[in-house]
DNA sequence: AACCCCGGCAACCGCATGACC
DNA sequence: AGGTCATGCGGTTGCCGGGGT
């Protein structure tokens, strides 16, 4: 009955990994590829157990992972999601797919809550909070990382992989989430009631569209975005799952998706431009 | 110089969900 | 159909380095 155990209890090893164990689970996911964890410490000959390998992988070996110094325009949209969705580090990481859910988690415990949560006070009106922001990232422009340069080295070994890697283009990649996201949305209301008009009923129903207004207040069913970002988590963790007919409709995008869509391509222009700096190239 | 405190991050833990047998 | 397990996610913890005293 049941799937074989994951991984024995005894002689797994716990803490920091370290650059050799990186490289060996490297090496053997670059030949193997992702998924199927349960199979990798057995292969690999790592001490370590399958959810350790995973969440090694995805939170620091990941080929195109970008590690520390957010910019203005990321943790403007860590912010606003995190608004919208609440402590879903991982649909939040959905949206800036270079950034792990636990970066992201971990980044907002530790600056952009205490900032928030300093100016909570002051700050009572969203187009305040926009304000915020502002001043937020402008305190984080000189951050400096400090993440182990063990991890610059192994990214080094993947340079040829992440040359493959089909994610380069943050602008393309959010353009085919936020489509197949409100196409999935429009399938998942439909299905629920088929007799209303896709449009206008969801956005009635779930969502108050933007209006221009700053003040706008922006509620989306917490369900649904929840269920629809996961749902396309998975498609994405897949590979596959893209129903290219879905592709061939394009439904009105949401306030946020909108909104999504328009920072990150100005985001996206302005972090290509940073990295054209000879200070970004190593 | 030594000690202490605090902030930041990597990794672990526990739970939920879904797949497998 | 139901039990077992893999996987994924969010919360929490422990370690390390830097700054202050």
């Amino acid at each position: 009955m049941g799937r074989p155990p994951c991984c024995e209890k005894i002689g797994i090893k716990k803490g920091p990994w370290t650059p050799e164990e990186d490289i060996i689970l490297v090496s053997y996911i670059q030949e193997h590829g992702p998924g199927n964890w349960r199979s990798v410490p057995t292969n690999t000959g790592l001490p370590r157990c399958s959810k350790s390998c995973r969440l090694r992988w995805t939170n620091y070996l990941r080929p195109g992972i970008k590690r520390g110094n957010f910019t203005p325009h990321e943790e403007g949209m860590i912010i606003h999601l995190q608004t919208l969705l609440g402590n879903k580090w991982a649909s939040i990481a959905s949206y800036l797919p270079q950034r792990t859910d636990n970066d992201i988690k971990n980044y907002w415990n530790t600056h952009l809550k205490k900032k928030l949560n300093k100016s909570e006070s002051e700050e009572r009106s969203f187009s305040e909070n926009m304000a915020l922001q502002t001043s937020a990232t402008r305190n984080t422009t000189n951050h400096k990382s400090t993440y182990a340069s063990s991890t610059e080295n192994i990214s080094c070994l993947l340079e040829g992989w992440m040359r493959a890697s089909p994610e380069s283009n943050t602008v393309n990649f959010l353009e085919e989430k936020l489509q197949n996201q409100t196409t999935n949305l429009m399938n998942d209301h439909h299905n629920q009631f088929p007799c209303e008009h896709v449009q206008g009923s969801w956005e009635e129903g779930h969502s108050q569209t933007f209006n221009g207004d700053d003040d706008q207040v922006i509620n989306v069913h917490p369900k649904e975005s929840e269920k629809n970002v996961k749902s396309d988590r998975d498609v994405q963790e897949d590979g596959d799952g893209v129903d290219d007919d879905h592709n061939n409709a394009s439904p009105p995008l949401t306030f946020i998706e909108k909104w999504l869509l328009e920072e990150t391509s100005t985001g996206v222009q302005m972090e290509e431009m940073s990295l054209m700096e000879p200070s970004n190239m190593l």
